[in-house]
DNA sequence: TATCCTTACGGAATTCGTAAGCATG
DNA sequence: CATGCTTACGAATTCCGTAAGGATA
C-alpha cells in the first residue's frame, strides 16, 4: 500500500469509477492506474470495487471505508507540499478561488482587501465561471475554495458550508411605474418584461418556483450571466431587473431605483465549497473566517474531517441559525 | 515525498532524533533511514532538522509543521491496514491494551466483560507492566491503548486523556488498632510500618508529597508492584497497607478492615494514552467510552487530531470537571 | 575509542508507458 | 465497433543492504 495507490483509488472514485478519466486527471497512463488499483486491493487483501466483468460498478463495504482515509492521505500530502512551499517562500502563497460573477464582483472585493492588508504579498487566483464549473474546479484541485449559490452542495467530493443568506431586489430606471407602487407583488413583476439571471445561476431556481407557486409566468426577455449585464439592459429600458441584493452599489443608486423583494422570495444561501478532507492553509482559514460570521477557524478544521452523516446535521444547524438571523 | 520518508521522519522525531534507533524500530538499515530523510528534505526543498555537523539537534520551523502531518499520514496508513484486516475477518479484531497491575486486575475486568458481550469474538492483548513501559509500548505501537496513572502524560508522542480520579485507602488486618480509631491522620499512618506501592507506580508520588508536606516520613517496610502483593504482606502482619480504592474487593472485606484516606491525600488521575493522530477502531472507541464517563466518541476522535496547545486546554477542562465531581 | 551519520556501490524490486488483447453495450 | 479494463514486456528508475568513510564527544 502506498500513496500513489491511494491517490489513484480516490481519483477513480471521484471520477465516477472511470479509470481512464482518472488516469488523465492524474497525468499518467490508464494501465498504470489500473495496476495501482489491483495492487492496492491485493495489498489490503480485500476487493474495493464491485465489478461486472471488467467494469467497476460500485464500492464494496471495504472500499467505502477505505475511501475516507485515502482522501485524508491525499489531502495531507497536499498540505505537506503547501507547507514546504510556504517555508521556501514565506511571503508568497496564493489564494485560489473559483466563484461566480456576482460573488466575485460584489462580495469578494471587500474581504480580499482586508486579507491583503494582513498578507500584503499574497497572490490571488480568481477563477470566474458558472456554478457547475466552480464545483468542478474545486473538486479537481484547480481552485481550493469555491463560492457559489448553486451546484456546490451536490458534488460528492465537496463539502459545502453555508456562508451567508441573501435575497433579490427589483431594479428599475428612475421614474418607472414600479418605483412608487405601494406594494410590489409577484403579479406586478410578471406584468413587465424582465431581465434577470440565467437558470443555472445565483439562486434563479428559487425565484422561478415562487412564480410557479403563484401560477404566474414571468416575462423574462433577457437572461444574463452577471449582474452588470442585467443593469445595462435595465438602463436601456429593455425591462425591469431582478438582481441579488449585494449587487446593488452606491453607484447604481444614482441611475436606478431599487425595491426590496424579501417578501416575495425565499432567501438564498451562498455556500463555500472545499474538497473533502482538505487541509486549509493559514491564509485560507483567515479568508474563510472573514467571509462569513457563521463559523470559526476551529469549526472549519473540524468540519472538513467530519464523516458525512455528522456533517449534514452540523450544516443544517448553521443554516437554521442563518435563516433566523435575517442574514446578509 | 512518499509514505516511507514521512514514516522515517516521524519515527526519528519520536526517537529523539536518533537515526540509528529509528532504523531499528522501522526494521530497516540505518543508511536507508538517513537517505529517506535527505530525500524528504530535498523533495520539500527545505531542511527539516537543525544540525551540528552530522548530528541532528532539533527541528526547524518547517520540520515542526511537517511533523504533525507526517504523523497523521502514518496513522492513516495504520488505520487503512486495520480496516482491511477487519474486512478480511469481520469477527476478529484485537484490543491491544498496555496497563499496570492495578488497572488490569481491578478496573478492566468489568469493562472488558461488557465489551465482550457486544463483541463476542474479540481478542484481547493485555500487556502488564510499569507505567514507563506502558507509555513506551503505546508509543512504539506494541499496544494501542495505555492506561496508567504515571508517566503517560509526559511522553511527547502520546495523548493522555484523563479517565477517572481515585484515592487511596488504608488496609489493616481485622482487630488492628487503626481499625476503630476516630480519625485517621498522617501521623497515625506514619507510626506503623507500612506496605504500599513502589515509587514509580499508582500515584505513589502524591502520597509521598503529602507526608513530606506534613514533615513526616512514613516507615515503608515493603514497596510492591501490585495490590495483591501488598494485601499478602498486610495479611501476614508485616504492616499496614495503603492501596488504591478500586483494589479493595468484596473478598478483601472478609479478611481486612478498610478506612478511606480521601481527607489525607489529593486525588490521583488515571489516564488513557494513545498515539498522537492515532485513528481508533470501532471497538476501541466503544472500549474508551465505556471506560470513562468523561468523554464521548466524538470527542475522542476530535481530541486525537487536535494541535498541542488546544489539546492542553481541553484536557484541563476535563480534569476540572472530574475533580469537582468527586470522581470514581 | 565508541557512537553515530554520510557516502559508495552492486543487485533487486518497482514503476512506467506502449502495444496488444479482450469484454461490454 | 467504440469504449474501457487487463495483460505483456522492455526500459528506466528507485530502493535496499553491506561496507567503508568521516565527525563528534
Amino acid at each position: 500500500m502506498n500513496q500513489q495507490q491511494l491517490a489513484c483509488f480516490a481519483k477513480v472514485c471521484s471520477e465516477e469509477l472511470n479509470v481512464s478519466r482518472a488516469a488523465v486527471a492524474l497525468f499518467t497512463s490508464q494501465p498504470a492506474v489500473s495496476r495501482h488499483l489491483q495492487n492496492l486491493e491485493e495489498a489490503l487483501g480485500t476487493p474495493l470495487f464491485e465489478r461486472r466483468g471488467r467494469k467497476l460498478i460500485g464500492l464494496t463495504n471495504a472500499g467505502k471505508r477505505t475511501l475516507h482515509h485515502a482522501q485524508v492521505v491525499v489531502a495531507q500530502f497536499e498540505a505537506l507540499e503547501r507547507i514546504a512551499r510556504e517555508e521556501r517562500n514565506p511571503r508568497g502563497g496564493t489564494l485560489s478561488i473559483s466563484t461566480t460573477h456576482t460573488q466575485s464582483n460584489y462580495l469578494l472585493p471587500d474581504v480580499i482587501s482586508k486579507i491583503r492588508h494582513d498578507y500584503p504579498e499574497l497572490r490571488f487566483n480568481l477563477h470566474q465561471s458558472m456554478p457547475i464549473q466552480v464545483a468542478e474546479m474545486v473538486a479537481s484541485g484547480v481552485a481550493n475554495i469555491g463560492i457559489a449559490t448553486e451546484s456546490v452542495s451536490k458534488h460528492p467530493d465537496l463539502i459545502a458550508l453555508p456562508a451567508y443568506s441573501w435575497n433579490r431586489l427589483l431594479l428599475v430606471p428612475k421614474g418607472h411605474p414600479l418605483e412608487l407602487l405601494d406594494e410590489i407583488t409577484l403579479e406586478s413583476l410578471a406584468s413587465y418584461p424582465m431581465v434577470t439571471y440565467v437558470t443555472s445561476m445565483t439562486g434563479r431556481k428559487l425565484m422561478d418556483s415562487a412564480f410557479e407557486k403563484a401560477g404566474l409566468v414571468p416575462d423574462i426577455v433577457i437572461a444574463a450571466n452577471d449582474s452588470d449585464t442585467i443593469k445595462a439592459y435595465v438602463n436601456n429600458g429593455i425591462g425591469i431587473g431582478v438582481i441579488a441584493e449585494m449587487a446593488f452599489t452606491e453607484e447604481d443608486a444614482k441611475r436606478f431605483s431599487m425595491r426590496p423583494l424579501r417578501h416575495l422570495f425565499d432567501n438564498n444561501i451562498t455556500r463555500v465549497a472545499i474538497r473533502r478532507a482538505y487541509v486549509p492553509s493559514r491564509v485560507e482559514l483567515d479568508f474563510l473566517t472573514r467571509l462569513s460570521p457563521y463559523w470559526t477557524e476551529e469549526e472549519i478544521v473540524n468540519i472538513v474531517e467530519m464523516p458525512k452523516e455528522k456533517l449534514k446535521a452540523r450544516i443544517e444547524k448553521i443554516e437554521k441559525s442563518m435563516l433566523k438571523g435575517a442574514g446578509g
